[in-house]
RNA sequence: UGGGGUGUAGCCAAGUGGUAAGGCAGCGGCCUUUGGAGCCGCCAUUCCCAGGUUCGAAUCCUGGCACCCCAGCCA
């Protein structure tokens, strides 16, 4: 269809070369220097205590990329050392959305429990090498010993133990012998290091707690430091990636398997990533589903994972996103505007165009034949030639968007007022000659048209030129549907403090019933995509059944006139 | 005089001694049967500050300043 200008497009940013990074010039160095025998090979190693959250599609995003773009591989390791908050139902949604995001792991799909065995050996080893001893001490007394940021520790009384009656205790402990918190394993380092890590950190403590994989086989669990590295190690790591706060305890990553003179994975940190108007802490997304004040971690409004894909972004820009964010070690905030800008790029180039208004007036074409319906043809994509057209119904009796008509139009407004022309998208230029209000509260009931039957849609009068186009649906044909529009889920950029939720945008979310969609989005999957023309872009919400048709909307499209409109408004 | 890290535009971010990429946002304009998309142009004489080295410094040196992280038997 020649007659509706189809525009061409640069090429997307994600097939374009990776942008440069530190941990990819580090990689290429070691690459160079052959310091992991020409090996790339990463893991994503979330904790499946919740779900994952755009800050770890950042993650996964660097992690598989590296991979990927290498020659690699990168495993999918869940770092499941504390039984009392991790739970099966997270792991699977974790794995659901890696796999969402476009990547794949193979049979790489490992666990820091599977290593439970080994890592019990390897404690054992540091025992006997007099590097590690059980320690009777509570927690407070341990917390008493370690001195403060400008102070050093105190050795534990407990520090010298026999390394045989450290041996037995040990076994003891894993025995089941000892109650909850009564002893734990410490390396023996330094307590006077300027490095609170490194002031004989618990490598072990007791706790009867059945855990998600390996149930009732260990009331022992091995803590984040001592579990991390000799995961990496026994998975030949070469390049663990992870976030700026683990930076302090590299030199106790590297001291654990010096002495235990095991493959030494490079431990490099990263900024993480941090979303304006919006929170990213697990704690905090747990209390915003906890508390209600959201409808569930997957929540159109959420940064989840799960939460952008029910409000439609799609992978793709997700992956686009994180490619635009870069990755440093500077903390900072990128704006939300940004990741929105990457769905529409990426949604204009793919999805099918459709007419559907939000909140219908009734417009009526008075010089338009009672019964007659025109099939009208509409492009499915000007960005897509490739997409074809399809026909859509017109007749007598129309709605269109009650936003599209002022009575009182202001300056450089292009819509329909009273006896101004406007075109209707795909049909006829129209003039709006009567406005018909309710006596009693002044509101527009319905508004009086003419069409110019010279003006349909490729014939030569159609190219008159009209200062407007606006979406419409025909009435008799146009189906039913509810509309979820969704906003910031804050008001302010950065909610921060105590009183974060205080910030929580009232207005983040808004049912509308009663919308008029045109016919053929009767058989809309849940998950398809669609532009709204002139309103942005929607996908079908799982809700949707039959009948009822539910459309959330992602993002709106960029809007020249509201800017014009706020800005106005202003001055 | 605890340790670790970071300061380049409103927000991200390249830059690795040779005279400040790119994206987002913003602002103009063109084009347009989506006020969409696309296209064109503008947007840091200066890189946290102050000294120094050099023909030449965001890059090297010295000294400051600011911000972030660390005192879980969480990860």
């Amino acid at each position: 269809m020649e007659k509706f200008k189809l525009t061409d497009h640069k090429k997307s940013d994600e097939e374009s070369p990776e942008r440069r990074n530190f941990v990819r010039d580090i990689v290429e160095e070691d690459l160079k220097t052959d310091k992991f025998g020409g090996m790339v090979h990463t893991r994503f190693p979330p904790e499946p205590n919740g779900y994952l959250h755009i800050g770890h599609a950042k993650s996964i995003c660097l992690n598989f990329g590296l991979a990927r773009d290498y020659k690699g591989l990168c495993n999918l390791r869940f770092d499941d050392t504390n039984p009392t908050k991790e739970e099966s139902e997270y792991v699977e949604s974790i794995k659901l959305d890696v796999r969402w995001l476009g990547f794949d792991w193979g049979d790489r799909e490992y666990y820091a429990s599977d290593y439970f065995d080994q890592l019990y050996e390897f404690a054992l080893t540091l025992v006997r090498k007099g590097k590690a001893y059980v320690c009777d001490l509570t927690g407070d007394e341990i917390r008493q010993y370690r001195g403060t940021l400008t102070e050093p520790g105190k050795d534990s009384p407990y520090r010298n133990r026999s390394v045989d009656e450290n041996l037995d205790l040990f076994q003891r402990m894993r025995k089941g012998e000892f109650p909850n918190g009564s002893r734990t394993l410490r390396a023996k380092i330094d307590m006077g290091s300027p490095n609170i890590n490194m002031r004989d950190p618990v490598l072990y403590r007791i706790l009867h707690a059945t855990h998600h994989r390996t149930g009732d086989a260990w009331c022992i669990y091995p803590m984040y430091d001592w579990a991390h590295g000799q995961s990496d190690s026994i998975e030949k790591i070469t390049h663990s990636v992870c976030t700026l706060e683990f930076a302090d305890h590299r030199p106790l990553y590297d001291w654990f398997l010096d002495e235990l003179g095991i493959y030494h994975s490079k431990q490099i940190e990263f900024a993480r990533l941090n979303l304006t108007y919006t929170v990213m802490s697990k704690r905090r997304l747990l209390l915003l589903v906890e508390e209600g004040l959201v409808k569930g971690w997957d929540d159109p409004r959420m940064p989840t994972i799960s939460g952008l894909r029910r409000r439609g972004y799609s992978p793709e820009s997700i992956r686009l996103f994180a490619d635009r964010i870069g990755v440093g070690r500077s903390e900072s905030t990128s704006d939300v505007a940004l990741l929105e800008d990457c769905v529409r790029d990426d949604l204009n180039r793919r999805a099918p165009r459709v007419m559907a208004v939000h909140r219908p007036v009734k417009l009526v074409l008075e010089n338009y034949p009672e019964g007659v319906v025109e099939e009208l043809e509409a492009v499915n994509n000007p960005e897509d030639h490739s997409a074809g057209s399809r026909t859509i119904p017109f007749s007598k009796i129309l709605y269109i968007e009650q936003d599209d008509f002022r009575e009182n139009p202001p300056k450089k407004y292009f819509r329909l007022s009273p006896g101004m022309e406007v075109r209707l998208r795909y049909a006829y230029i129209i003039k709006c000659t009567e406005v018909i209000k309710d006596k009693a509260t002044g509101q527009i009931l319905e508004l009086r048209c003419t069409y110019d039957p010279e003006t349909r849609s490729g014939s030569p009068q159609s190219a008159r030129k009209v200062k407007g186009t606006i979406h419409w649906v025909s009435a008799a044909h146009a189906k039913d549907a509810e509309v979820r529009l969704y906003d910031r889920l804050f008001t302010v950029e950065n909610p921060g403090g105590d009183d974060w939720r205080s910030f929580l945008n009232p207005h983040s979310f808004e049912q509308v019933q009663g919308c008029k969609v045109e016919p053929g989005l009767a058989t809309a999957k849940a998950g398809e995509r669609f532009q709204f023309e002139r309103l942005g872009y929607f996908c079908v919400d799982e809700d949707s059944a039959g009948e009822k048709l539910v459309f959330n909307r992602t993002v709106t499209l960029r809007d020249t006139w509201a800017k014009m409109e706020k800005a106005t408004d202003k001055t």
